[in-house]
DNA sequence: CATGAATGAGTATTCATTCAT
DNA sequence: TATGAATGAATACTCATTCAT
């Protein structure tokens, strides 16, 4: 039983969380009310914060788990991989599987409403964020160190990436033509090779 | 005196939509009150309402003047080079000038608060921007057709390259490693040419 | 076993009321919280409904505590002194000590948020202050009878020498320069013998 | 015009003090609302915000007000007397009927209230209840080095003094018996001749 | 006896906007 | 063209209290 009253509670708060990163999605943190949230929820307002402490903590509690869940479901998976060019390979396919297929509002909520976010709380989000952005210039580094990739600046082309892979959310629509699978290759292609047929002609 | 009367009433207005576009780029179109922008302006915010008929009218101007910026410094005086390799060199390095030296606030309230503007002002900025994604898909598959370049999806090469072009609001600061230029050519070259050394190697 | 859930009761009981004193004590009665009291003792605010019917019981039960001690520790002790002057002083100095040395929060509380009990409730201990004041005018009264105080109006001398005392909370604190004992004496002599060297100068 | 727009603005700014002042006064600061004085002065609570800028500043702004009261109304007007003697009985009387027959909600806000005020205003307010209690003291150490009155501690002296009179507001109605007028003569009797006939019996 | 969850009414304060002057 | 005053609706958040467990 009070396994049970545990397990609601920690129901509610994923609901919150959930609910709470939709419509912080669909209306952006300022735009979304508490009451919005509770009206989605189907409780009083005075109801949720039963379970959080402020709305800037709901915030970052979305964040949190945000970057938990990319934690998770991307970085743990390819930081172990020794061969660079697989390394990048299997994180620019994973980074842009998980925002095409699962689509976690989540991941959106960090990428637009970041800067709402003040104090401690940013400065968590960030350094998380710095750590992605490390990782990835460490692998254009031993890329271009291993010869396999060209002389390109680590930082460059990390921003480069992100830019491509953290933009999808804009406009990217599963309904569309393409598929996120079919959407990471092509963005995989794209970014390794480049446009152009000769190196020459750059 | 008829004139300096217009002439006042043009900067007048101006200044507003600048000190406004200022101030959404710093807190937000949410986050951003009447009352931040007046007191930035030194009036009353009654006074502003003899200029602007509403905030979202003002959101609105904003980036309808940030449009007519890029359309007039990037897209008018590259839609007419016929060669269409120059046409999108001169068009990425353009748009990454742009962003990176003149720094337009307008440009970056469009790519930030672009989803609180509903029904016609919606419309007319978005059609404004398919304009641009249809130009640059065109030119792509003016690359492919004309053997310069892979047979990428002018789709998917478009939202690469406008991806990695819009992030960099999020990211760069001009004072900085690297210069407006210089991010420029890297990004250009890192998006010509690929990554890698070798196309075979992917 | 009974007795010591009895005990335990009356404890839990005692802890409250005198948790909740303190607390009221603090912030006022309007600027306590029930969860400013329930996490002072420890326990849930739902918790302390079972030992209490309301917030406005629970102050006036402090006050009702408040008027208990008062009169066992002070008026009991002095009513049945038969001489007048002998009464005064003890009262006057019990009193005193009592509010400088218990420092009982509940007599301050009674001093300060007196006006916040409705009903029933505000007349009960009204009453009981009255009585006071009554017992000081009888005093008065006795002592210009029987000849020892001037024709001072009994009235007027009880809120005199209520208003000194009662004020005390509002100023002394005990790591000051005088002890309670040498404040009650001061107080006294000043009370008793005015301040002027020859009653003709007044 | 412009003038009877100020005028009307200094209305609006005394209007709204004499409110809350009056509002503080019956239901104390913390059970008064914004929204009771709004409703009071037949605004809307938004109407309030353009006069002050918080519940805080309105409750410093009357105690403010109510220093500068007494202190035109009563310090001023007895600093200078040289006799400690007549400063002493004119301090008092004077204090007395501004209390009795003035009764500005302001002091007895001042009195009843001064400690929900926290930071700088407190100290303000502080600081100017201080300069009256050495005042006092000063006073009381003039009569007794003049050798007028009895060698009474002045900071003792100073408390009971303030604390029969500051006691006044929460008693005396001016509908009783006394006016003030003969509150004034009855304490200034008491408290500078005392209780008792003689001295001796002390 | 105590809890976690919940609620309805209420809190101070802010908002975009209007309007008489 | 600008202002000061005002407003109605909304904001995040808190409150005393209840109740099933």
């Amino acid at each position: 039983m009070k396994k049970r009253a545990r397990q609601d509670r920690v129901t509610r708060q994923a609901q919150i969380l959930e609910t709470a990163a939709r419509i912080f999605c669909d209306k952006g943190f300022e735009g979304a009310s508490m009451g919005d949230i509770s009206a989605a929820l189907g409780i009083t307002k005075a109801g949720i914060y039963h379970h959080i402490r402020s709305k800037e903590d709901l915030l970052y509690a979305i964040m949190s788990y945000g970057m938990d869940l990319f934690e998770r479901k991307v970085l743990r998976r390819v930081m172990g991989i020794s061969d660079p060019l697989e390394r990048l390979r299997a994180t620019l396919k994973g980074h842009i599987l998980v925002v095409t297929r699962d689509r976690p509002k989540e991941i959106t909520v960090i990428l637009h409403e970041s800067s709402v976010l003040k104090g401690r709380y940013r400065e968590k989000i960030d350094a998380r964020k710095r750590r992605y952005v490390r990782f990835l210039e460490r692998t254009f580094r031993d890329l271009v160190r291993s010869g396999v990739a060209r002389r390109v600046d680590p930082t460059v082309a990390a921003f480069a990436m992100l830019g491509m892979v953290n933009w999808i959310y804009q406009w990217y629509r599963p309904a569309g033509r393409l598929s996120g699978a079919e959407l990471a290759d092509a963005f995989a292609d794209v970014f390794l090779k480049g446009i152009l047929k000769s190196p020459a002609a750059g």
